[in-house]
DNA sequence: TATGCTTCCGAAATCGTTTTCGTACCTCAA
DNA sequence: TTGAGGTACGAAAACGATTTCGGAAGCATA
């Protein structure tokens, strides 16, 4: 490996003109830095990565939250994409990505004792169980974190707005004649909240009113449960005429109970679900639903992070909210024609 | 941050015994080894890992080389389902996982250089363009790697059995009496290969002949693709009973292709897939398909690196098999009954 | 008592950087 | 000539760990 040392030698410096020359500091002449530049890169002289922490305590290095807990994380395409895009971005702007987990050298530790361990200038947190005492103690440590579609206090995040996305999605379905609206939502978590509430905005304001018996909870990414939720739903004299799904992946477990009962979309019943996901185009009939951008929410997130990071006295808490768009498919019947 | 210092001073010895007994050398006192690591416990001590890399050169960190050119690495369900369990084992081990790419710290570099800079123990290389000069320069290195659905000469891989799987998929078509079966095989690739000589030889075994037009190029993991193939398959006068489709996932297309033509799935023509990704349980007729075994093939090759990491005189270079199975669903119809 | 062997421990060098602070030299005005 | 001020560079001390090597103590044996 070629160090500092032997560059040093080879332009008859000392060590410390090098590093000011390759860091860019002002203290060192026109031609010395031009030679050291030079002679590194002839030299294909690439710093310690480990030294270069050890001593400045930053690593260009993020780390990410992203437990697999309910399995499906990673595999989850919302995710993935949203992993996908961040990686992207960061090695863009020349940070790596590590994985957080609790495990140091195989001994069990915290999320913050290994963030710590491996000195990440940051970590980007997803879907994880936001509410649990090792997560929380992370986010508010005094290591930068982004969470992902869900808001701590005077922390920074990135969201899709969901309380406008099913805002929208309803009125959609309001435009298109539909009055008796049912929702299937996943879990209770601050996500299933604010689409729900944008689902009773957008029904208030056009004077709707819901039977308890429309709201049901489900699950998140979860076809055989949402399967069964549909039955029980359309199982009552006064059928819903649209239904929202919890989310896209859970439309094909809906689309199985729905065919098991005999009733077809959209003809007997209208259905959208949530995140458009690649796959929802494919199947059919094609799923009306709202599309999240997850490109972008990487994108945007890593780039806050980022700014966190490198200018933390400026910076400042911030929820970024990233629009996504109404993705018309087939499964909405219009009934004012 | 609480240092090997710290401890030294509260037990009253000194950094070097601390780091013997807390790395279990022989050569410390029962008594005082025991001291040492109550207090390393009591003070919530972790080891600085960049230290401790310097020193050592080892940074108990693999590299994973993942790369999503044709924009579906991470999204591909079967990928990321490697790269899920891939992470669990490692992390189980005591490893982290640090994605390589070309940048290091906003400059530009090969993927070796990377590997380096980070001082990976070792690295995963999956999905990528295994044949290109840079990921040749990183496996031929003296860093330890394993790839995954591809050989490299002397190097481990894990594989699953592509040959087998495909006979065994082709020769199930043919026990439900197929003799006209069609292969609509993925872009030009190793795997590609081994899938095309197990096809091949399930159809020598039973002394049935493939015209030329019964075998296309399509690309894997692509709706369009095999949609449009499967068109300009189907439009010939002796079709095909039955198609073998290059994934799951170009199922959707291929099964959107044949529909449009009128065609009815399995009774006008048979049709299997390969992966047995989630997806296909959910679709419906739901698909026929040889399942690969993602959980087993992440585990299994993060354990051969860890071998290689750990005992590099002993371990030797190794292809190692992942076995599939058939597993049914309704798409493929019983002509003998 | 002298000798040799263990056992236990510490001093100090080292890994490859960064960064502070001092110094030598030069320039220029008074 | 002197002194102030600026520029260019280097010596050396860190950062937090590991590891070599030597030495002190304790004990048994001759």
């Amino acid at each position: 490996m070629v160090t500092i040392k032997d560059i040093s030698e080879a332009c008859g410096v000392s060590t410390a003109t090098v590093s000011k020359a390759l860091n860019g500091y002002g203290d060192v002449g026109r031609a010395t830095a031009d030679l050291i530049r030079e002679t590194a890169k002839k030299m294909n002289y690439y710093p310690n990565a480990a030294a270069k922490q050890l001593k400045t305590s930053v690593s260009h290095n993020i780390g990410v939250l992203f437990i697999d807990e309910t399995c499906c994380g990673l595999t989850h395409e919302f995710f993935s994409e949203i992993l996908n895009s961040a990686k992207t971005e960061a090695e863009r702007l020349g940070y790596d990505i590590t994985f957080i987990c609790k495990n140091i050298a195989g001994r069990e530790a915290s999320f913050l004792e290994h963030a710590r361990y491996r000195k990440c200038d940051g970590v980007l947190v997803a879907s994880v169980d936001f509410k649990s005492q090792a997560v929380q103690d992370l986010v508010y440590s005094d290591i930068p974190t982004v969470s992902i579609d869900y808001v701590y206090n005077d922390r920074s995040s990135v969201l899709s707005d969901n309380v406008e996305g099913e805002y929208e999605l309803t009125k959609y379905l309001i435009e298109h004649g539909h009055r008796r609206i049912a929702f299937i939502h996943g879990e209770s978590t601050s996500v299933t909240d604010k689409r729900l509430s944008g689902f009773y905005r957008a029904c208030e304001e056009n004077g709707i009113e819901v039977p308890d018996s429309y709201i049901m909870e489900s699950r998140y990414h979860d076809i055989e449960s949402c399967r069964d939720t549909v039955k029980i739903l359309m199982d009552q004299k006064e059928r819903p005429t649209a239904i929202i799904f919890p989310d896209d992946y859970s439309y094909i477990g809906g689309r199985q109970g729905l065919e098991e009962m005999g009733l077809r979309i959209p003809e007997d019943v209208s259905v959208v679900g949530y995140d458009g996901i690649r796959l929802t185009r494919a199947l059919s009939p094609k799923l009306t639903t709202y599309y999240q951008d997850t490109v972008e929410i990487g994108i945007r997130s890593v780039r806050k992070l980022i700014d966190i990071i490198e200018n933390p006295k400026t910076s400042i808490a911030e929820q970024i909210k990233v629009q996504g768009r109404i993705q018309e498919g087939k499964t909405v019947k219009d009934l004012l024609q």
